[in-house]
RNA sequence: GGCGGAAUAGCUCAGUUGGCUAGAGCACAUGGUUCAUACCCAUGGUGUCGGGGGUUCGACUCCCUCUUCCGCUACCA
């Protein structure tokens, strides 16, 4: 019996369309899938969404559609998209599928019974679009500190799970299985932050919003993500149901992949939640970093999301594919921009591997009309290509087992710059010259055919469609030279007749494209920036603006972005705490004049009383500079 | 503030447990070549391996300290 491996990305929130690093995170998934099938695995690869929540509720009534109507929609497009970008998992989950539904009922029901999950209430400030609670403190002018927006203070009477219970086993879990959690710096921040100050217990049913799984035993509540969103990696095999070969063959997880973000969701909760149940945990978790652009994270409010989907049509999905997993070491972040991936495009695909084909099929038509065997003779250079291939081929393994995306496409191009170097070596068109060097020449393409076609085996993995292209190229069709344990063995290729096609990846033209792309990219950012509403007159003299005077300032201990300051505004003098302390020095702030809001509830802020806010502006990086008066004017004035 | 990372060639980064003249790719320059997608091959670096101390026969690699950046977290009125 085939060994099994389980591969999994997080469920996706389809409450937009996803970005380059939701693709990141799906590829490198369906390498590792699609290498574990080369290697004789059982492989299951599973992806999908999470497609409940009020934001969710939210988003379709603003197009006027049902949720479901609604998340169909966007399904169907992530689902083209895996398609264009030849992802290969077995088998996609939706946390609307009625059997996820009736499992994640069943297992909330079973920690229910077992006491694991209790009824108790909460009380907290939620912000619906970022679907979050905020103490009073979090709030930023009363307003969601995430996105702005207004919050609801809710009450509600809900379901916790105990996952304090857990703690010590998970310090202990993490602690003796230094692979559970990768990289390893992600143990140090989760013991550090989370498991060793303590756990709370989670929430997990809301009476707030009614698209999710009903709770089966008390109809008013819906279970919250996490126990529906997490589940997912066991429900999509039939956990609990009658029919659970699946979950029998594939769990424990051999890798589930997250982003970073996520990390401490997979890492505690979720083997909390296995626990609870008595079911084996995940052999890893392991969480990627992200894809950097211009120094700073993706975000929607800065406008930098990339879209994959037009990256994928420009230059295909190979390419693209290629590019994330070469250019970024898997566990760190790495910086993506159109310059770095054209120039990768360029020198890697187009003038090594794509040139590199070229040149020898080129020659096998030119020399010997487009078929050779193997009765030429080797050259004194051909040992040395073999021992590259041969040490390549090892190290290339070994860095996958290990997820080293990136070392092992390094040690794939070792071979292909080889192979680059032993044309010059052997200058077959001199040997061409002479027809008594027939053999010699015939050797020489011979051994560049067989070092291609150990190639194209090797990409497979990370380029799904160019290895089929190479193969026809090279008139291979014999399933035995394509499969993976064919590239341990050199020379297998007795007789091909070739065949010059279209070049595998065109040389593109850097500036041109770059222009190009910049053209298409940004006017789809403006489009997508959300109109603000408009308020009225009364709703901004609300707000109470005054002239104030820096009279002193010190930095607030145990903050490192907090000043407090004393602001003299006209007679009064007002105590007021501020996030600025890395623009601003105390020394440089005391003599300035700030606007000051006035009438701002007074709030408690690492233990010191603020009347009041200072404005500032704030920039894409978000540096802040204060508001000053453009002329000298008395503290205590009004602003209107 | 707590915890954890990182700082190496113009750029992006490798450098496993301390050991011969510190590497790769890209970019740039020169030469070669013409089979090939203006491509490929060769050659070219006085890099204070962030600064300063220490351990050692020997440190990019270990220890201390400082600086800067980043992540998680607290916090951003």
């Amino acid at each position: 019996m085939k060994k099994s491996f389980y591969v999994t990305t997080p469920i996706y929130y389809p409450s937009n369309k996803l970005h380059i690093g939701h693709s990141y995170t799906t590829v490198a998934a369906d390498a590792i899938a699609r290498y574990k099938r080369l290697r004789g695995y059982d492989v299951m690869f599973l992806t999908g969404t999470d497609e409940h929540g009020q934001k969710i509720e939210r988003r379709a009534l603003e197009e006027d559609k049902s949720p479901q109507e609604f998340v169909d929609s966007i399904v169907d497009w992530i689902k083209d998209l895996w398609a264009t970008m030849d992802i290969s998992y077995d088998k996609f989950i939706r946390t609307t599928d009625p059997e996820h539904k009736e499992i994640v009922a069943k297992i909330f029901k079973k920690l229910y019974d077992q006491d694991d999950i209790y009824k108790s209430e909460y009380e907290g400030l939620y912000c619906t679009p970022c679907e979050s609670f905020f103490t009073e403190h979090q709030l930023v002018n009363g307003k969601c500190p995430d996105c702005g927006r207004e919050v609801e203070r809710v009450k509600e009477e809900s379901y916790f799970f105990r996952l304090s219970k857990y703690q010590d086993r998970l310090i202990k879990h993490i602690e003796d299985n230094p692979e559970f959690l990768m990289p390893q710096t992600r143990q140090n921040e989760m013991l550090n932050n989370f498991l060793k100050v303590g756990l709370e217990d989670l929430c997990v049913s809301r009476t707030s919003f009614t698209w999710g799984v009903p709770v089966s035993f008390d109809e008013k509540h819906v279970v919250y993500v996490w126990l529906d969103a997490l589940s997912n990696y066991i429900t999509a095999l039939g956990y609990m149901t009658d029919h659970d070969k699946d979950f029998k063959k594939y769990w424990p997880a051999n890798v589930q992949l997250v982003g970073k973000e996520i990390v401490r969701f997979h890492a505690i909760i979720w083997p909390a939640i296995l626990m609870a149940l008595g079911e084996e945990l995940p052999k890893q978790i392991f969480g990627h970093g992200w894809l950097i652009i211009n120094g700073g994270k993706m975000s929607k409010s800065i406008g930098n999301v990339v879209d994959p989907s037009i990256l994928v049509e420009r230059y295909g999905s190979d390419a693209i594919r290629y590019f994330l997993l070469r250019e970024v070491a898997f566990g760190q972040d790495g910086n993506f921009s159109n310059n770095a991936l054209i120039s990768r495009i360029n020198s890697d695909l187009a003038n090594d591997l794509g040139n590199l084909t070229s040149r020898t099929v080129a020659m096998i038509e030119k020399y010997f009309n487009g078929q050779i065997t193997n009765k030429g003779h080797a050259s004194p250079f051909d040992a040395h290509v073999k021992q590259t291939i041969k040490n390549n081929v090892e190290l290339m393994e070994d860095s996958m087992e290990k997820l080293f995306f990136n070392n092992a496409l390094e040690h794939i191009w070792n071979i292909i710059r080889r192979l680059n170097k032993y044309i010059d070596e052997t200058t077959p068109w001199i040997l061409a010259k002479d027809p008594e060097n027939k053999e010699k020449l015939m050797g020489v393409l011979h051994t560049l055919v067989e070092g291609i076609r150990i190639v194209g085996i090797m990409i497979e993995p990370f380029m799904p469609t160019t290895p089929k292209k190479i193969f026809e190229q090279l008139g291979i069709t014999s399933a035995k030279l394509t499969q993976w344990d064919s590239i341990h063995e050199f020379g297998l290729i007795k007789k091909i007749s070739v065949q010059k096609g279209d070049n595998l990846f065109p040389r593109i033209d850097l500036e041109k494209e770059l222009e190009a792309l910049e053209a298409i990219q940004n006017p789809a950012k403006e489009s997508e920036k959300e109109e603000e509403p408009s308020i009225t007159i009364e709703d901004f003299s609300k707000v109470k603006l005054k002239i104030g005077e820096v009279i002193s300032s010190e930095k607030v201990k145990k903050a490192d972005k907090l000043l407090v300051s004393k602001i003299k505004i006209g007679s009064e003098i007002r105590t007021i705490v501020s996030g600025i302390a890395k623009f601003y020095s105390p020394e440089e702030f005391v003599g300035k004049k700030v606007v000051v809001v006035t009438n701002l509830a007074p709030v408690k802020l690492r233990g010191i009383i603020s009347e009041g806010m200072i404005l500032c502006a704030e920039n894409d990086q978000g540096e802040l500079v204060t508001i000053a008066p453009e002329k000298d004017i008395m503290s205590g004035s009004t602003i209107k």
